[in-house]
DNA sequence: ATAAAGTCTCCCCAGGAGTGGAGAATCACG
DNA sequence: CGTGATTCTCCACTCCTGGGGAGACTTTAT
């Protein structure tokens, strides 16, 4: 017979020294609906399932990724309605992409601007009128 | 004789529609010490010189630049000691080339992780065990 | 049984550059 | 003089990912 109801798991910080991540890192994921605790104990404690560990790792990957907890909550949904996330992930992927390369371009022409004044700067001109700075011309 | 201790000047709406910022942001900018008023009129309204008109144009143009409030405050500083300010803007540029420079690396890294990953990637892979994305093995 | 360690909820704080609103006072125009 | 527009101060809130700590409670170890 099995043990009917009987909730085991992991308590917080059981799970904080497994993932490497702190407690209240925990709590948050938790509070956000990213890592699901599988119940409580008696006394209100949080129990995680072992698989939270490949949860966070999974999250952490993405994290690293650049995605934002709001997007990896997005592909977490998916895979807990028992799908295979990979398309969503790449979606995400995709966009991140995108978002780094007009970040690249924009920070690529932003620094041709100051090589642009840097080149012909400079650093003791003489006091134009009411100008604040003669380089800048403004 | 000049007349002695008659503070004309524009108030911050005047300001604001010549500058083209929000009255808001001009108080921002006043209570950070970035802009300061000549004075105040009888009833406690702030008033500003014309000369705050250069000054929000050389904000607004080491803005684009890249540069915090906090970095151009410290340049208007030296400004408002009598000095030309351009060896210091000089200085804060070239931290901010240096910092766009990190950044820029930082992102092609991740681009290639991302591209590297993506280029393998299968959107409908076959279930493998107890990960939640294959592509990733997480 | 008691002390120590772990966990709970709740609230405030950070950074950066503002934005929004409430309520009161002031100014400008007719 | 009245009324609407402008301005004042003060407070809260935005985005994002948590960190710090108080005070109460639960669990574990001795």
């Amino acid at each position: 017979m099995a043990a009917v109801g009987i909730k085991t798991g992991m308590k917080i910080g059981v799970l904080a020294g497994r993932s490497g991540l702190p407690v209240k890192t925990l709590r948050y994921y938790e509070d956000l609906g990213l890592l699901p605790a599988i119940g409580r104990s008696e006394g209100g404690y949080r129990l995680f399932a072992e698989e939270s560990l490949r949860r966070l790792e999974f999250i952490r990957r993405l994290k690293t990724l650049g995605l934002s907890l709001e997007e990896i909550q997005g592909c977490l949904v998916v895979h807990d309605a028992g799908d295979l996330p990979c398309a969503d992930i790449q979606i995400q992927l995709e966009r991140q992409i995108g978002r780094i390369d007009a970040q690249i371009e924009e920070l690529g022409q932003l620094r041709q601007e100051l090589h642009g004044l840097l080149a012909g700067w400079q650093s003791d001109p003489a006091k134009e009128g009411d100008v604040i700075c003669p380089n800048l011309r403004v």
